[in-house]
DNA sequence: AGCTTTTATGCAAACGTTTGCGCAAATTTT
DNA sequence: AAAATTTGCGCAAACGTTTGCATAAAAGCT
């Protein structure tokens, strides 16, 4: 059996109370003698105790822990965020409870209910993002609660997000800049504020250089491999196929890849190609890959700072929203059409 | 504040007892009436009660949490099984404290300690691997515990790992039968599990084909991507640099890609080239990597069934070591040396 | 109608902590 | 030497559950 402020307590001859002002450096304010503290805090040290976190947590109302939300821990991009937040929230002694939601608003619901029971003292969320009625609610609460990657425009909470827009619009615009006109997006799950902010940067940078748009070019539904795979497949098999692709998302980007790879089409030469979410791998790529890098530390360490000093202060201070840069990394996976040069992608069947 | 048994049961006039009773479903057992059933769900309903699970968790000494210790999940290949444990393990009612050990004996004993603390029903650990006094320990006192991707030998424990003896020797006997003997290894960190068996199958395979061991080929401190980047650039500078470098691990890969990249030579004409762990880019790359593949989904579901089997049936069942096969998924990363043609790496600087 | 059994529920202890309050002994003040 | 203060520590309640035991009411039996 575990070994408790009981045990130590009989072991030292002392009651329990005691024990834990000691145990909990409360020695000044209750006034321990310095024997009776060295004496428990022997008994302790031999007994090898260890504090029941769960009866602390219950009598406090503090456990110490806080939950993450994430859609797929195995993406990369949310497996290296997952990492950098784990660090600074260990750093501030909390750990971490992590959710997967499958991109599922239900699963999100549901972990955070479970999260709740858990006592977890505040969230760091990546929501799915089509609606936000749980988080109005949770703030009601005051639940502290902090939102990562995604957020959600008409409410006030506390969120770390990237300008989605700005990088969608500067992917964009290089590629107009080398001279692609028949530009397609595969977009992400519609409606989902990261994937809504990057069809916008798309468009507004198509507009701003007066491209018309071309409704087949917008394709897509979610933020997975497959659908890069098959939005790839229809987008080549058009009648006129678009000379670049920008993709909002690793994942897809890897569908595309194999898709492409199928077509025996080559990037850039017969296709270009621009990606939200810059791997570690893109240098190496086959053609190395120009995309959008988030600023992926920046955002997981800001995310616990934003909550841990809600939970310390917890002032009713005004929610923030931070909206950090990305960059975009230019390789060489876009052709440049500006030069006289046919604009055709052979494709060989 | 949180609405709690108490509320329910003044709500609907009956005592904590009972209420406990309904919402557990134990209304046959203790045969509560169909009526006050009803009025205890509805109630609890209205107020919209949510357990209080550390209470739970103290008065039943069971959390329905298991605790996951990994070396790093920003990993790829961590990242991966981390999210396949989290499935079946929700899917089996239990949820996941992640922590991050960063490769470090004593961070992996602090957040085992800490984990025990927050009373999880059992681990799933990836050790860092160098020591194994703590896990020892744990089983004396019988908290179940299955160790992954990494074991040791000489301790009767419940684990899944690969075979990595195979796998390594695997990747060396076909960089052998494409007339490679000049082959070198990054390993990772020295004395562990995993990094032994594939030294040793790296070794077993050289020796079965009477290949000469130099020992200026076997290099290598841990499993970072930095190590991969300074050990290539090593051994490119020695006198009779290696034809082919097999690396360890993925984070070393990529090391030794940018290393490569640096250089200014090309895989696999002028550096033949084959990596432990098979990433999701690895067909896209420049050179589309020959890898020995780990069954992750296997390894992440296994783990968990074991786990839970034992939180179950608390048998003192014999612990079982389960060794899955790797695969070696050939792309084009080697050079074929076979036919006759120049062994020379040509280097450019 | 009295006795036994069954039915439906409540009491209270326990899980391991923390902390306000109280109080005896020791010390200081008058 | 009595009164006042300080020192050092223990009592007991509370956090929200679960569950063995007790028990009052209802039902069944003779």
């Amino acid at each position: 059996m575990a070994v408790t402020l009981n045990d130590i307590a009989n072991k030292a001859g002392v009651s329990v109370s005691t024990v834990s002002r000691v145990l909990n450096h409360k020695t000044k304010k209750y006034r321990i003698s310095a024997e009776t503290e060295n004496l428990i805090v022997q008994a302790a040290k031999k007994l090898n105790y260890r504090p029941n976190q769960l009866a602390r947590g219950l009598r406090l109302k503090k456990t110490h822990t806080i939950g993450l939300v994430v859609p797929d821990i195995s993406n990369p991009f949310f497996a290296h965020v997952t990492r950098i937040i784990q660090t600074h929230a260990y750093k501030s002694g909390y750990s971490l409870i992590v959710c997967n939601t499958d991109e599922d608003i239900n699963t999100e619901l549901a972990q955070i209910e479970l999260l709740i029971s858990k006592g977890v003292d505040g969230f760091i969320v990546m929501p799915v993002g089509t609606t936000y009625v749980h988080f109005e609610k949770l703030m009601n609460d005051d639940v502290p609660l902090v939102l990562l990657d995604r957020s959600f425009d008409n409410l006030n909470i506390n969120s770390v997000v990237v300008d989605n827009y700005a990088g969608a619009y500067k992917a964009t615009e290089y590629l107009i800049s080398m001279g692609h006109a028949r530009i397609a997006i595969i977009q992400g799950l519609p409606d989902t504020y990261t994937n809504n902010a990057r069809v916008q940067g798309y468009l507004g940078a198509l507009n701003d250089h007066g491209i018309a748009l071309n409704s087949n070019y917008i394709v897509g539904k979610d933020f997975r491999k497959e659908n890069g795979y098959i939005e790839t497949k229809f987008l080549l098999g058009l009648e006129d196929p678009p000379t670049a692709i920008f993709t909002t998302s690793d994942l897809i980007t890897l569908g595309v890849l194999e898709a492409i790879s199928e077509e025996n089409i080559r990037v850039p030469e017969d296709i270009s190609l621009v990606s939200f979410d810059d791997i570690d791998f893109a240098p190496f790529l086959l053609a190395p890959l120009t995309a959008v890098r988030q600023p992926k530390e920046m955002m997981g360490e800001v995310a616990v700072k934003l909550l841990i000093d809600e939970l310390k202060l917890k002032k009713d201070h005004d929610h923030r929203k931070i909206v950090l840069k990305p960059e975009l990394i230019i390789r060489n996976s876009v052709k440049n059409l500006s030069s006289p040069s046919e604009i055709t992608v052979s494709k060989v069947d």
